[in-house]
DNA sequence: TCCTTTATGCGTACACCGTTTGCAGTTCAC
DNA sequence: GTGAACTGCAAACGGTGTACGCATAAAGGA
């Protein structure tokens, strides 16, 4: 194995020299990702993945230096999911290409929110994603400075959204309470706040929207708000 | 105790009639922060807490029902150091206060964007923050649907700009090894990406950034990129 | 060909984690 | 004054990430 301290991506999977690993990189990530969809990010514990692809939890270690690493291979494999718009497209469709395969991703994945949080991507599914959308806003003539600029805040819109878009789903699932519990907890607390009467726009919004937690409702409150950041971008981009 | 399965805030501090608690929530949620603050969110266990706070570990949960409950206390306890804009302020310059507060609040505690993610954020500090935050939306004369959006935009903004912010700097935290070994592996890495000739936008910005992460650069992209994104609704909210 | 080198896989152990339970002791309402 | 309600705590349970040492297997150089 390469020394200590590397960079998983900069490790050889197969080393020269002894026996061959019985595993895969792959195989590895994708239990993973298997046992996340299925029981949550806490169940992906070195010991149940390693039972879930048969050898023993000790084992794991010739193939990833600590837990962390592992949490870097799912979040690489997840990226691998979001197709790339055409090359070619239009600035507006290929970064709202890049947001909505994201938040859909993260959708049929949703530890993968809480697993990039803090972490930076550099594996090669996420390397690859980043330079086909810096080479979209690239096409518009902006120069790198603004480049910059403009990934970042629509990374930061799409992580954010995403983040926020776990919500009560997460949230019940880790309060260990059985889903009725938690929400009717929620309904008393929330009623309470109301008739307090000391947040009139919050009761406002409560009372208006018929059902605040509908996917669907979330779903178009990210494709809107990403056409107002797109706005915010398109006068600097437009008059070149 | 009122019954188990309760939002935490619906919850009295002191119950009627044993003998009175020897600490108050607030204690407990500012040792929280210092614990999290010195040494990292992982460092906040039931037990270090309790020791901090010269009690024993079981003794928490007479004020706490599962830890869930405490990161809840936690997160609304730092909410509390978001200043608000002076009331009336220009709409523009109310959520620019909002969002450099909360900024400059999640780099005093880098752990509070990891924590109140995949929460709702239901605590009195919350509550009054997002209160606020609508009524100098509402003040702009946008309807219902709008205000809502607007502020989810900018939320979504904010949180994904404080976790990708949090970067480096809490991975290395986590991985346990020294500064030096951390920064090192990833120099070697980035290096190598670099030289494969595969990513070449990436590699434009890597070499031009001069320093990319230095930290007055993201907060000048976070101001930057805010004013993009409040300018995607500046037409809608200054044509009425 | 053999033999040294270098891996792999694993059993075991350590220190810690969140949480439950039962019990002794304190305080308030009646 | 007495019983109900509450507090604080020691101990225990089942789980966690990870280090270590050993037997075994494959490859490289002699």
């Amino acid at each position: 194995m390469s020394p200590p301290g590397e960079v998983i991506w900069n490790r050889p999977e197969r080393a020269g020299r002894g026996p061959a690993p019985s595993l895969t990189r792959d195989q590895i990530a994708a239990a993973a990702v298997r046992l996340a969809d299925a029981e949550g990010i806490d169940a992906v514990s070195m010991r149940r993945l390693a039972t879930a692809l048969g050898v023993a939890a000790s084992s794991l270690y010739r193939y990833v230096e600590r837990k962390d690493d592992l949490l870097e291979l799912m979040a690489d494999a997840v990226m691998g999911e979001v197709e790339p718009a055409p090359p070619g497209s239009d600035w507006r469709l290929a970064i709202r290409t890049f947001a909505t395969e994201m938040r859909e991703m993260i959708q049929r994945h949703p530890w993968a929110a809480a697993v990039g949080a803090g972490r930076p991507s550099l594996g090669p599914n996420s390397l690859d994603r980043a330079e086909r959308l810096f080479a979209a806003i690239d096409a518009t003539g902006l120069d790198i400075d603004q480049l910059l600029l403009l990934s970042d805040t629509v990374g930061a819109f799409v992580r954010g959204s995403a983040i926020e878009a776990l919500g009560d789903e997460e949230a019940w699932r880790r309060s260990g309470r059985s889903r009725e519990q938690w929400m009717e907890a929620h309904r008393d607390y929330i009623g309470a706040v109301v008739e307090s009467g000391r947040y009139p726009l919050l009761t406002r919004i409560v009372l208006d929207a018929s059902s605040p937690h509908d996917p669907d409702r979330i779903r178009t409150s990210f494709e809107l708000g990403l056409e107002r950041v797109l706005d915010g971008f398109a006068a600097e981009i437009e008059k070149r």
